[in-house]
RNA sequence: GUGGUAGUAGCUCAGUAGGUUAGAGCACUGGAUUGUGGUUCCAGGGGUCGCCGGUUCAAAUCCGGUCUACCACCCCA
């Protein structure tokens, strides 16, 4: 609830604060990230979450500082809380470049921040699962990515009519921009439109078009339409010969397609095929890429990305001096959660515990506790109340903490030295003797005991 | 940074010709239930109606500001 003045009662924008009920769903969800990248055998690593600032504005410019968290730390030296993990990542890979074993299958799952304003499927702190692949510059790595990107979002149900990666490249792009003589220095710019296209009124875009490229804009603005209405190969082999008939530059366009096929074909032996269409509108920001870049968006509804990525083979040597080629695709949690949670996907997760003891007499409590110990020893989770009370209270109790089992302890028990267990799930009871507890418990919550205290 | 909409109990929300003591459901606590859970029934606690100011005999209600949230733009690594 807002409370009075955008205080420190409040928590900061763009903050999210997770109880223990959404925080436990929000764990299920990560583990299926994790055990999607187990399943190919991307190994996790970890960085610091505040970077030298001069990471980030080097590699995009100063203007990026304004979409940061940064301050001056106490030694003057000027700090940035991390907006992504790719430059940490090309340090650091670029730091151990030499001595590993390549090819590198790297992922993280941490939190990064930037300090924008917060809207739908967007908040300043959010959770990132990024995978990379360094050290492969053939394109089954980038479709490895895609593949594994695609296995995250499919542990939670969600399937072809879900989901669609579509699928670009920066080479192409660059390559049809000098096929039609747009000067290099005016790339950025006109991809840009590119990526607004669908939003951008087409007056406003036709403007912006002739201020960019002079005389020759409607001719650039035609062709660009077309390549983004390409779905496939044999198109896209056309469409580039259509634009030259030099037959070096052909050869050139032929190589390419071949790296573009070969992605293609990748994905089709993953059993991937119909998630994944060739789309020319994505771009990807403006950044590193130098390949094929992607987006997974949700293929019903709203239509949103969900996870990004590409290849950027120089980003590394920039930031490290020693040059790798590498292709990486992350997935943001806030998208994630707000879908899965409108589909209804959202793994099960309710709070449990092993064994509760029903403690119905203080003489007992002595009793319980030395019990308690044992079963936690044994690696049962176990909880037991501070003060006594009636079973029929105490049965509720053990109902609302998920109670696999609980352990009668009153008077009778005490003196009798047998228990009497009962499985909740079942509503069966057992008498038990105290000697046996542990072990029957053990049984009842599907663990194998575990050594030590 | 720009624009639109909104803020009433922990949550979802009722509540305007301005008029005693501001309501419901869910959740929470207690009881029915002094040896046995989920269901049911009864009772209870919980509010400066986001905040500050203004108009008025009187403001949750009207006006201004402010904070916050949501939505869109900018941006999207």
């Amino acid at each position: 609830m807002s409370s009075s003045n955008g205080g420190a009662d409040q928590g900061l924008p763009g903050f999210r604060e997770f109880l223990p009920e959404r925080q436990r769903v929000r764990r299920a969800v990560f583990a299926r990230l994790h055990e999607a990248a187990r399943r190919f055998g991307f190994e996790e690593y970890d960085g610091p979450v505040l970077e030298p600032l001069e990471l980030y504005t080097e590699k995009s410019g100063e203007e990026i500082a304004g979409q940061l968290f940064w301050f001056e730390d106490r030694g003057g030296r000027a700090v940035a809380l991390r907006p992504e993990m790719t430059p940490t990542l090309a340090r650091l890979a670029g730091a151990s470049a030499s001595s590993l074993a390549k090819p590198v299958r790297w992922y993280s799952l941490n939190e990064q921040y930037r300090f924008e304003r917060p809207q739908k499927g967007r908040q300043r702190a959010f959770t990132q699962w990024n995978l990379d692949i360094l050290g492969e510059a053939s394109p089954g790595a980038d479709a490895e990515v895609i593949a594994c990107l695609l296995a995250g979002l499919r542990s939670f149900g969600l399937g072809e009519a879900d989901l669609a990666v579509r699928v670009s490249d920066r080479r192409v792009w660059t390559r049809v921009l000098e096929l039609l003589a747009v000067p290099p220095e005016r790339h950025a710019g006109l991809l840009g439109l590119v990526d607004r296209m669908d939003r951008q009124p087409e007056d406003e875009r036709k403007e912006a078009a002739a201020a960019l490229l002079g005389a020759s804009a409607p001719e650039v603005l035609g062709r660009v339409a077309e390549l983004r209405t390409i779905r496939g190969e044999e198109d896209l082999a056309s469409f580039l010969d259509s634009l030259t008939a030099d037959g070096e530059a052909r050869e050139a366009n032929a190589a390419l397609l071949a790296d573009w096929s070969a992605l293609r074909g990748a994905v089709r032996a993953l059993g991937l095929d119909a998630f994944v269409r060739v789309d020319f509108g994505i771009v990807r920001g403006l950044a590193y890429y130098t390949g094929p870049v992607f987006e997974i968006f949700e293929a019903s509804g709203t239509g949103r990305a969900l996870a990004g990525g590409g290849r950027y083979d120089d980003l590394i040597g920039r930031v490290s001096g020693h040059p790798l080629e590498a292709v990486g695709g992350a997935l943001g949690d806030v998208t994630l959660l707000d879908l899965l949670e409108e589909r209804g996907c959202l793994p099960a997760a309710a709070r449990s515990v092993d064994c509760y003891l029903a403690l119905a007499a203080e003489g007992a409590r002595g009793e319980a506790l030395a019990l308690a110990g044992e079963v936690r020893a044994a690696g049962l989770s176990v909880l037991y109340p501070f003060r006594r009370a009636n079973f029929g209270k105490l049965f509720k109790e053990a109902n609302r903490c998920g109670a696999r089992a609980v352990v009668a302890l009153g008077e009778r028990e005490v003196e009798s030295g047998v228990f009497p267990v009962r499985d909740m799930a079942t509503g069966r009871e057992e008498a038990v003797s105290r000697a046996d507890l542990v072990t029957y418990l053990g049984q009842l919550s599907g663990r194998s005991p575990a050594a030590g205290p």
